[in-house]
RNA sequence: GGGCGUUUAGCUCAGCUGGCUUAGAGCAUCUGCCUUACAAGCAGAGGGUCCUAGGUUCGAAUCCUAGUGGGCCCA
C-alpha cells in the first residue's frame, strides 16, 4: 500500500482515543501494582476549555501515560467544580434575558435552573479534554456537588464547628455589590487607578475656644467661618457615616485640633477629634475622617475608641435610610455629586489627582469591594497553617519550581481566617439552623448535618426543651466554593464519608497535583490543610506549577482581547500531537508561555519527519539470505548506546519535573540521531532489500522511540506501533512499558561523534567545491585517527578508501581539521588556492587566539599552583592539542603558497 | 510600602558544586539544494558588552554588595 507522504491526524485520532476507551485502558482500580495517581483541578462548569487548561492537561496526561507505561496503577480522575458566584451569576444572566428575576424564584426554582445549566455546559470541557487525549478514567468523573462531596463537604463543616475551629462573627469583610455576597480576602484583585483626593472642610464646633500652640510646624486653616480642619479623602460619599476625625498625637500641624469637635461637611453631625498612632502624618494633613462601617481600618479604630458605627450602604452598593442624605442612589454616582455639593458649599478646599489600588471582586472584575460590617461563618486558620507549614518547607512535599514555597511561606505566616460563607443559592447550603429568639437578644443557632440532629441538638439548650422542627430555620447561606474543593483528593475517593476505605488506603496521598500558582492560596494550600486535617497524610508529592499562557506578545490571553485561540481549532489544524507538542516545547515549570502557532507548527512537522521515517522503513524489502554488512553491525551497536544514554537523560528530566526538556531531548534522539544518521547508516542502496537483522534492529529502535515519544504524542506513537507489526486486539503502545536503561557506552558513542564530524567535513568540501555527491574521493589522513568506523564514512561520504597520508599526494588538495587529525581530499584539478588560503588562514587566527587565552592561564603561577590538578591537565591539553592544529595548519598554508 | 523571582543570540530558554577547547539549544533569519522517506524536507552560515557598577578569587554568565529594567505575591 502506498503511504501519502503526509501525516494526517484528523484520520487516526478519533479512531485510537475510541480504541483506548473501549479497552478500558484509562481504568484504574487498585491491585498488587503501585499507585500513580492525579487529580484533575477541576474546571469550571460555567468555562469552555481555553489555553491554560490545554497546557495544564496536557502536562497531567503526559505524566500520567509514563506512570502507566512504567508499571504503575495510574489513575487520573477527572471531574468538574460548581464555581458557586461565577455559575450563580451565569444562570442569573441566563434567567434575566428571559424575563426572570432571581427574587421572584423560590430557592428549589433557582436551584433547578441552575442544575439545568450544569447539566447542559457541564461536560462540555471534559469532552473537549478528549479530543486533546486525555487518559482519565471516566467513570470516576465527579462533581463538586455531586452527593458524595456535598455530604463530605457538610460533614467537615459539622466536624471543624465542633472542634471550635468554624465560628460566627462579625468582621469587616470585602462585600460583592453586584454579587451580593461577601469574598474571601483572596477573591479581591487589587488594581491601580488613577482617582482624586478630596480635601473637605470639617469646622471646628467651638471655633472661639481655639488655642493655636504657636509651636513649630503647626498648620492651621482659618476662614470668615472660623478654624477648620481639612481632611483628604478618596471617598468623599462616605462622610454619612464618619462618627470621628483622627490625628496623630505627635504631630506638630495638628496639635491644636486636640480635644475639640469637628463638624462633618454637608451632613452637619458633631464628631469628637481622637486621637491615634495609627494616622500617617504625611498623608495629606495627617487628619484622618474615621468611618467605622466602612473601612477595616477605621472599624479598629472604631472599637479601640468607642464609636458608633453608622452603615450607610445598602447591599447593593447604594446609599441606605441611615446615610440621610443621597439615599437610594448609587456610590458612584454620589462620589460625583457631592463633590459637586461640597464645592457650592463652599466646603471643598481642593482636589488632587491621584493613584490609589482599589479592590475588584474576582468573579465581577467591573464591580469595586466594599468593605462592609456582616456577620458571617470564619474558619480559624492559625491550627492549618501550623500543620500545613512543615511538610512543604522541609520538603516532604515538593513544589515545582521551588521558588513557591518562598511565596507559601509567607501566606501562611501571615495567615487570617478564612470566610466561607456566601450569600448565594448555588452551592452547599450551611448545616447550621437558627432558633427563635426575642427581638434585639443574640442569635441563637445549631449546626447539624440533619434537621433531625439539629432539633435534637436544639432541645438540649436551656428555655428549648419543646422547640420543633418547623421553628428552626436554617441559614440561607452556601460555602465558599473552596470550602468543597480543599477536599478534592480526598473526597474524590470517598475518605471523608468512608474513612480508611479500600481506595483512600490505595490511592492516597496522590502523586502529583498540576496546577497554576494563581490558586496556590485559594487551592493548593487548604488541600494541604484538609489533607493532614482529615488524613493525618499530604495530599499529593509533588505540586506542578504551570506557567500562564500568554500571547506571543507577553498578554494574558482573555475573551476581551480575543486573543485565545480556539483549542479545538487548533486540534483540527495541528492535530492534537502536534499541539500537545507545540505546547510543551516551551513550557518551562513555572515559566510563563507566550503561545504562537508557530509552536504547533513544529510539532505538526515533527509528526511528519515520524511519519516519513516509519514510510522508509515500512519500504523496505527484507531478503533472509542477506549478510549484515560491517556498516550496519555498526551503526546499530552506536545507536543502542545513544538511545540508553538519551533514555537516561529523559529520565532525568523527568524526576527534575523539566518536561520540555525531556521531549526536547527525545526530539533530538529521533530527529538528529536516528532520522538523519542512523536510518542513513543502515539504508540499504535503492531498491534493494535489507537483511533481516538490520530490519529487526531498526524496528525495535523505532519502537523504542515510540514509546518514549508516546506520553506527549499519544495518536501518532500508537498509530505506528500498531502500524509497524501486527498485534493482539489488547496490545496497546499506551499500556506496553517504557525502555529502560541504566548505563551506555560512552567511547562508542564519542567515536562516533569524531565519525559524524569527518563525514560532515567531507560533505561540506562537495557543498564548498560545488562537487557532486556522487562523485567517489580518496580520503588521506594525517595524525591518530580511529579507523574502527571507516566502513560508515565510506558509506556516508561516498569514499573509496581511507589511508594514512603519504608525504605527496598528486594534484591539489582540499583539507579540514578533525580534532587534532587533519583529513585531505585530492581534489584533482578543481581547488581555488586563494579561498583555501583564507579559510586556512582564519583557522589559525582562531587556534592562535585561543591559544593566547590558554597560555595566559597557564603562565599564570597562581592557577597552576592554586587550580586542581584535573583542570590543569585540561588546560595542558588544550594546549597541545591547539599547537599540534597550529603547526598542520601553518604546514598546509606553506604548502599552498609554494 | 513590604517580600520573592528574574535580567544570557531577533524570540523562548538551558547553563547544577566557579574551570568542560576564547558562551549552548530550539525557533526565527540568511545562503544553497525539488538528492530516491520527508520542501511540513535536507545541507550550511551569520548572530552575544552573559543588564550595569563594584567586590571575592589564580579564575566569575555562575558567588557577594549596590543599582537598572521587567515580573509575581502581599498590604
Amino acid at each position: 500500500m502506498e503511504l501519502a507522504s503526509k501525516y494526517n491526524p484528523s484520520e487516526v485520532e478519533d479512531k485510537w482515543y475510541q480504541y483506548w476507551l473501549k479497552n478500558g485502558f484509562f481504568k484504574s482500580k487498585p491491585d498488587g501494582r503501585k499507585p500513580y495517581t492525579v487529580v484533575i483541578p477541576p474546571p469550571n462548569v460555567t468555562g469552555v476549555l481555553h489555553m491554560g487548561h490545554m497546557l495544564n492537561n496536557t502536562i497531567q496526561d503526559i505524566l500520567v501515560r509514563r506512570a502507566r507505561m512504567q508499571g504503575f496503577n495510574a489513575c487520573w480522575v477527572p471531574g468538574t467544580d460548581h464555581a458557586s458566584i461565577a455559575t450563580e451569576a451565569k444562570v442569573v444572566n441566563k434567567l434575566a434575558s428571559e424575563g426572570i428575576k432571581k427574587k421572584d424564584l423560590t430557592r428549589e426554582q433557582f436551584l433547578e435552573h441552575a442544575w439545568d445549566w450544569t447539566r447542559k455546559h457541564g461536560g462540555i470541557i471534559l469532552e473537549q479534554l478528549k479530543k486533546l487525549g486525555a487518559s482519565c478514567d471516566w467513570d470516576r468523573t465527579a462533581f463538586t456537588m455531586d452527593d458524595k462531596r456535598s455530604e463530605s463537604v457538610l460533614k467537615v463543616f459539622v466536624d471543624l464547628y465542633e472542634k471550635g475551629l468554624i465560628y460566627r462573627g462579625l468582621r469587616m469583610v470585602n462585600w460583592d455589590p453586584k454579587a451580593q455576597t461577601v469574598l474571601s480576602t483572596e477573591e479581591v484583585i487589587y488594581r491601580d487607578e488613577k482617582s482624586k483626593l478630596f480635601y473637605l472642610k470639617y469646622y471646628v464646633q467651638d471655633s472661639e475656644a481655639v488655642k493655636l500652640t504657636g509651636e513649630e510646624g503647626e498648620v492651621f486653616h482659618k476662614d470668615e467661618k472660623g478654624y477648620y480642619a481639612v481632611v483628604a479623602t478618596t471617598r468623599p460619599e462616605t462622610i454619612m457615616g464618619d462618627t470621628a476625625m483622627c490625628i496623630n498625637p505627635k504631630d506638630p500641624k495638628n496639635q491644636w485640633l486636640k480635644g475639640h469637635k469637628v463638624i462633618v461637611p454637608l451632613v452637619g453631625r458633631v464628631i469628637p477629634v481622637i486621637e491615634d498612632r495609627y494616622v500617617d502624618v504625611e498623608f495629606g494633613t495627617g487628619c484622618l475622617k474615621v468611618t467605622p462601617a466602612h473601612d477595616v481600618n477605621d472599624y479598629a479604630l472604631g472599637k479601640t475608641h468607642g464609636l458608633e458605627t453608622i452603615d450607610i450602604f445598602n447591599a447593593d452598593g447604594t446609599i441606605s435610610e441611615a446615610a440621610g442624605m443621597y439615599v437610594g442612589q448609587d456610590r458612584f454616582d454620589v462620589r460625583k455629586q457631592i463633590a459637586i455639593d461640597l464645592d457650592n458649599a463652599g466646603l471643598l478646599e481642593k482636589v488632587e489627582d491621584y493613584n490609589n489600588k482599589v479592590g475588584y471582586s474576582e468573579r465581577n472584575q467591573d464591580t469595586a469591594v466594599e468593605p462592609r460590617l456582616c456577620k458571617q461563618w470564619f474558619l480559624s486558620m492559625q491550627h492549618f497553617a501550623d500543620i500545613a507549614l512543615p511538610p512543604v518547607v522541609n520538603g516532604e512535599l515538593k513544589f515545582y519550581p521551588s521558588k513557591y514555597v518562598t511565596t507559601y511561606k509567607n501566606w501562611l505566616e501571615n495567615i487570617q481566617d478564612w470566610c466561607i460563607s456566601r450569600q448565594l443559592w448555588w452551592g452547599h447550603r450551611i448545616p447550621a439552623y437558627f432558633l427563635p429568639t426575642e427581638e434585639g437578644a443574640e442569635e441563637k443557632f445549631v449546626v447539624a448535618l440533619t434537621v433531625e440532629d439539629a432539633l435534637a441538638k436544639a432541645k438540649k439548650i436551656a428555655g428549648y426543651e419543646n422547640i420543633t422542627a418547623d421553628q428552626l430555620v436554617r441559614d440561607e447561606d452556601a460555602l465558599d466554593t473552596w470550602f468543597s474543593s480543599w477536599l478534592w483528593p480526598i473526597s474524590l475517593f470517598d475518605g471523608i464519608n468512608n474513612p480508611g476505605n479500600e481506595e483512600i488506603n490505595y490511592y492516597y496521598p496522590t502523586s502529583d497535583l498540576v496546577t497554576g500558582p494563581d490558586i496556590i492560596f485559594f487551592w493548593v494550600a487548604r488541600m494541604i490543610m484538609a489533607g493532614y486535617e482529615y488524613q493525618g497524610k499530604m495530599p499529593f508529592r509533588n505540586v506542578y506549577f504551570t506557567g500562564i499562557v500568554r500571547d506571543k506578545i507577553g498578554r494574558k490571553m482573555s475573551k476581551s482581547l480575543g486573543n485565545s485561540p480556539d483549542p479545538l481549532d487548533l486540534i483540527a489544524t495541528y492535530g492534537a500531537d502536534g499541539v500537545r507538542m507545540g505546547m510543551m516545547l516551551s513550557a518551562p515549570a513555572g515559566n510563563d508561555i507566550l503561545f504562537d502557532d508557530a509552536l504547533c507548527e513544529q510539532g505538526r512537522n515533527f509528526n511528519n519527519k515520524i511519519w516519513n521515517a516509519f514510510r522508509l522503513v515500512k519500504g523496505w524489502d527484507v531478503d533472509d539470505k542477506l549478510a549484515q554488512p560491517e556498516t550496519a553491525k555498526l551503526a546499530i551497536k552506536w545507536f543502542g548506546e545513544q538511545l540508553n544514554k538519551t533514555i537516561i537523560e529523559i529520565d532525568d528530566c523527568f524526576s527534575k519535573y523539566r518536561l520540555s526538556e525531556a521531549l526536547m531531548a527525545v526530539y533530538k534522539l529521533f530527529r538528529d540521531e536516528f532520522s538523519a544518521w542512523y536510518l542513513e547508516m543502515v539504508k540499504p542502496e535503492y531498491q534493494h532489500p535489507i537483511d533481516a537483522a538490520t530490519l529487526n534492529a531498526t524496528l525495535g529502535f523505532f519502537e523504542s522511540l515510540l514509546k518514549l515519544l508516546h506520553p506527549f504524542m499519544p495518536f501518532i506513537t500508537e498509530e505506528l506501533y500498531q502500524a509497524i507489526s501486527d498485534r493482539d486486539a489488547t496490545d496497546s503502545i499506551m499500556v506496553a512499558q517504557q525502555p529502560k536503561a541504566s548505563s551506555f557506552d560512552e567511547t562508542v558513542i564519542s567515536k562516533m561523534e569524531v565519525t559524524k564530524e569527518l563525514i560532515a567535513g567531507v560533505r561540506n568540501l562537495r557543498a564548498e567545491k560545488g562537487i557532486s555527491p556522487r562523485k567517489e574521493f580518496e580520503l588521506f589522513y594525517n595524525g591518530n585517527l580511529d579507523c574502527s568506523n571507516n566502513a560508515l564514512i565510506q558509506k556516508l561520504a561516498n569514499i573509496t578508501s581511507i589511508k594514512a597520508s603519504e608525504n605527496n599526494i598528486d594534484g591539489a588538495t582540499a583539507s579540514f581539521m578533525v580534532g587534532t587529525v587533519e583529513c585531505i581530499v585530492p581534489l584533482g584539478d578543481t581547488i581555488d588556492v586563494e579561498a583555501e588560503v583564507k579559510k586556512i588562514e582564519a583557522d589559525i587566527k582562531y587556534y592562535e587566539g585561543f591559544l593566547i587565552s590558554v597560555e595566559k592561564k597557564l603562565g599564570n603561577e597562581k592557577f597552576v599552583a592554586h587550580a586542581k590538578p584535573e583542570v590543569v591537565e585540561v588546560e595542558r591539553k588544550k594546549k597541545a592539542d591547539a599547537e599540534s592544529k597550529l603547526a598542520t595548519l601553518k604546514a598546509n598554508l606553506a604548502a599552498l603558497k609554494k
